[in-house]
DNA sequence: AACCACTACAACCGCAGATCT
DNA sequence: GAGATCTGCGGTTGTAGTGGT
């Protein structure tokens, strides 16, 4: 115990360390004659030398009636799984949910929880809550804007993912609550981009035949305030703006569904992934990390999600004669020296994995940063050379499948013109057909079951009219 | 008994929104 | 309307307790 910060021994200035019981009664009195609130007053009138915030956490964490102590039960811990899957690291909404328990309480449940299971190399997740079915998730919401309920909305997205043999799968999540699936959905893509693709042909070779299209895209949307409009109207992509290239990343399902133990699918596809802590641990790691992203990024209230886009089927366009996978990638960065940008080769080769790191280390030679950190300061760095957007804001990460080559038979400055709607053009799906993510009414409109609407942080808000906001688009290869 | 690693929990800090003056 | 203050939230840190060696 620091003496000096006892009371009254450090010349007056507020307490700070545990409290004691003296302590407790003086605030305890104090409360229950005057009331809650106005904390600050507590210090001056009640002779504690504890600043107001102290008091008042004191009172609420352990003072106040009707709190419950003791261990959490199983009912308990079953709510605030679910609480947790469906609002993310919101630990002030989930106390207000479990009577007699307070938000720090659950935040240190959670995060010792957390890493148990990641010491364990278990799924943060429980594994029952990752075997529904993908059709679960389909249909209108109810809420007109979240396809994943609350009891579902943790990893079970991630389990349906594309599984062997389906033709075409489609999520949408729009949902700004969920949040813990944003940064789950978010961590998978770099997560997947990292995962080792042990030869040219490995992987992803083998989720073509059996899982679909490789090719993906990532769009993110972001505010400017250039005029821009919607998508597919014209907006200055990412692409675009870097000479007409291209960013294409790798990634693979596999990698990232093992963050959230999907199951046996991918697995099963891919034997010799299923149950390594270590390597699960790396993901947890990253999808924890990603969750700070809190710290960053809040979610647009109205228009923000990710949308994302699962493979459709292989096309014969996705992989040339001797099925490798064909890739473009274009350095768009003046940033990230065009030295650095692996080869196609490479990217499938063994420092595929690494590819996304040495795209943002380079992209950030002196901070150090993880990879967690690549897809803000990415997009942030996109975002500057997109010319000056003075207060970006990231509304939306798209996932949208691709017949073709990035930028060979698509537009890549139309994520819809260049899309292949023709074999699902009949799987609509009720919301935003428009995909446009700046319109207000697009999360109520119908849209293209290709995609995957997901919640995303937006940059601090500096809002921005949407007709003023203008994407970019970062496609990926899966 | 001493040391260490780990866990669980309490408390603090910085930030941001709300409210007050 | 602007600045000050209050309040709440979420992340982080510090520490006591526990178990293993």
């Amino acid at each position: 115990m620091d003496l000096s910060s006892d009371i009254g021994q450090d010349g007056g200035s507020l307490k700070k360390g545990p409290w004691t019981s003296a302590e407790d009664s003086i605030l305890i009195s104090y409360v229950t004659k005057h009331g809650e609130g106005n904390w600050n007053s507590v210090q001056k009138h009640s002779g504690l030398f504890r600043c107001g915030k102290s008091c008042r956490l004191r009172w609420a964490n352990h003072l106040r009636p009707n709190l419950k102590k003791g261990a959490f039960t199983p009912e308990e811990e079953r709510t605030i799984v679910e609480l947790h899957a469906k609002l993310g690291n919101k630990w002030a909404r989930m106390a207000a949910q479990l009577p007699g328990r307070t938000d720090n309480e659950i935040k240190n449940y959670w995060n010792t929880r957390i890493k148990r299971r990641m010491r364990a190399g278990l799924p943060v997740y429980p594994a029952e809550k990752a075997k529904s079915s993908p059709t679960q998730y389909y249909g209108k919401p109810s809420d007109g804007r979240s396809f994943i309920s609350g009891e579902d909305a943790d990893c079970d997205f991630i389990s349906s993912f594309p599984q062997p043999g389906d033709h075409l799968h489609n999520l949408h999540a729009i949902n700004e609550c969920d949040h813990s699936l944003t940064r789950n959905c978010l961590s998978m893509i770099p997560m997947g981009a990292l995962a080792p693709s042990t030869t040219n042909q490995g992987t992803n070779q083998v989720l073509n035949k059996t899982i679909g299209n490789p090719f993906e895209q990532i769009e993110v949307f972001r505010n400017s305030h250039h005029g821009r409009s919607g998508i597919g109207n014209g907006n200055v992509s990412f692409a675009q703006l870097a000479d007409g290239g291209n960013l294409n990343f790798q990634t693979d399902f596999n990698s990232s569904s093992q963050g959230c133990d999907r199951g046996t699918t991918t697995r099963d596809v891919l034997p010799g992934f299923g149950n390594e802590p270590e390597r699960n641990m790396m993901l947890y790691d990253r999808m924890s990390a990603y969750g700070n992203l809190n710290l960053l990024f809040k979610p647009p209230v109205s228009n923000a999600s990710l949308k994302l886009e699962l493979p459709s089927c292989q096309s014969a366009e996705s992989a040339d004669s001797a099925g490798t996978q064909r890739s473009s990638i274009t350095n768009p960065s003046p940033l990230i020296p065009s030295t650095n940008i692996l080869s196609e080769s490479e990217s499938y080769g063994s420092n595929a994995s690494n590819f996304l790191e040495t795209l943002m280390q380079d992209a950030h030679p002196t901070e150090g940063l993880g990879q967690v950190r690549f897809s803000m300061d990415i997009i942030d760095q996109l975002m500057a050379l997109t010319s000056g957007n003075t207060n970006p804001e990231v509304a939306a990460l798209v996932l949208s499948p691709q017949k073709g080559r990035w930028g060979e038979n698509s537009d890549p400055t139309t994520p819809l013109a260049g899309r292949t709607f023709s074999d699902h053009s009949e799987e609509v799906s009720p919301m935003c057909p428009t995909g446009n993510l700046d319109d207000p009414e697009a999360s109520t409109m119908p849209l293209l079951s290709q995609y995957l609407y997901l919640p995303y942080y937006g940059y601090k808000s500096q809002t921005c009219p949407a007709k003023d906001r203008k994407k970019l688009r970062l496609p990926i290869l899966i």
